[in-house]
DNA sequence: TGATATAGTAAAGCTTGTTTACTAAATTAT
DNA sequence: ATAATTTAGTAAACAAGCTTTACTATATCA
């Protein structure tokens, strides 16, 4: 009890893994919020996954779930619902009649540069907090993190 | 499509929201790694959270689902649980006897320093990758961030 | 001594997936 | 050309990690 009191409030204090979710969720309500603020109410977290990585207009469903880490069921049954909000539509692919490609329905578009202008705000908010240079140095410092560990990671 | 690509892959290139995840993501998968290595083979991720908030030994249920930002059956549940694995116990609260206080078991207390010092060690791979001063850096700009945005989330 | 608040449990349901198993089309080998 | 294999996508069942709603038992306050 002694020894781990002292572990504990020390483990809390300063722990950096917890301190990076935190900032995910911090980031991923705040961008949900002013999604839903500017009128796309009815997209979750859980869509965000295919906006931000369907990145080249028209790409399959199974290029999309590999890049996004997920299976192509579960891609699948997210652009399915997509497609029901009148986001995105399925395309017979004309090379491959087995595939569909995903085009982004005027809706979608104006779901994306939402996005991207939501993206832009928030940085721009931790400018405010932090400074321009300090947000370019964490940006750096986690993009180095990340491409020196996780070797083993699906994504 | 032409305004499109090129807004997304400005997007993709830089979302920091993004960094945060994976950031968070490899972090978490690298401890719990570490942690089966050590033999504690029958924790999950889910069990990690209960572990990082039970700061105080003897907290009530209620107390630490409040801290981990999930509900009191939530948090029932995965003491339920990690008592079964024999990590902690339940124990009857003699002030309040609707209460129950948790309490580490032997193998608890265990694990429990396994995860200190398994958050020791990634973190010595982390100033390896990115030096001293910079680990420290990255944790006062992260916690700034958070304590600056983030007064709506449950945590 | 009621009224209300709090600690915890129970059951059902939701989200965000996975695994396993399948169909249909494409490719490669023979 | 046809058989074998791979690939694109779907379907169904299940699981983790929760939440919501509803409950019991105890405690506290008026």
């Amino acid at each position: 009890m002694s020894i781990l009191s002292k572990d504990l409030l020390e483990m809390r204090e300063s722990n950096i893994g917890r301190l990076f979710q935190h900032a995910a969720r911090s980031y991923s309500e705040r961008a949900l919020a002013l999604l839903h603020e500017r009128g796309f109410s009815d997209i979750t977290l859980f869509h965000t996954v295919l906006i931000s990585n369907l990145d080249t207009a028209g790409a399959k469903i199974s290029a999309i779930a590999e890049k996004a880490g997920i299976t192509k069921q579960a891609m699948g049954q997210l652009v399915n619902e997509l497609e029901k909000k009148g986001y995105v539509k399925k395309i017979k692919s004309l090379e491959d009649s087995r595939a569909y490609i995903i085009h982004f329905t005027e809706r979608g578009q104006e779901a994306l540069l939402a996005a991207y202008e939501i993206k832009v705000t928030i940085e721009a908010e931790y400018k405010e907090l932090l400074g321009k240079d300090h947000v370019d140095h964490l940006r750096e410092l986690l993009q180095t993190l990340i491409n020196g560990s996780n070797n083993t990671s699906i994504d």
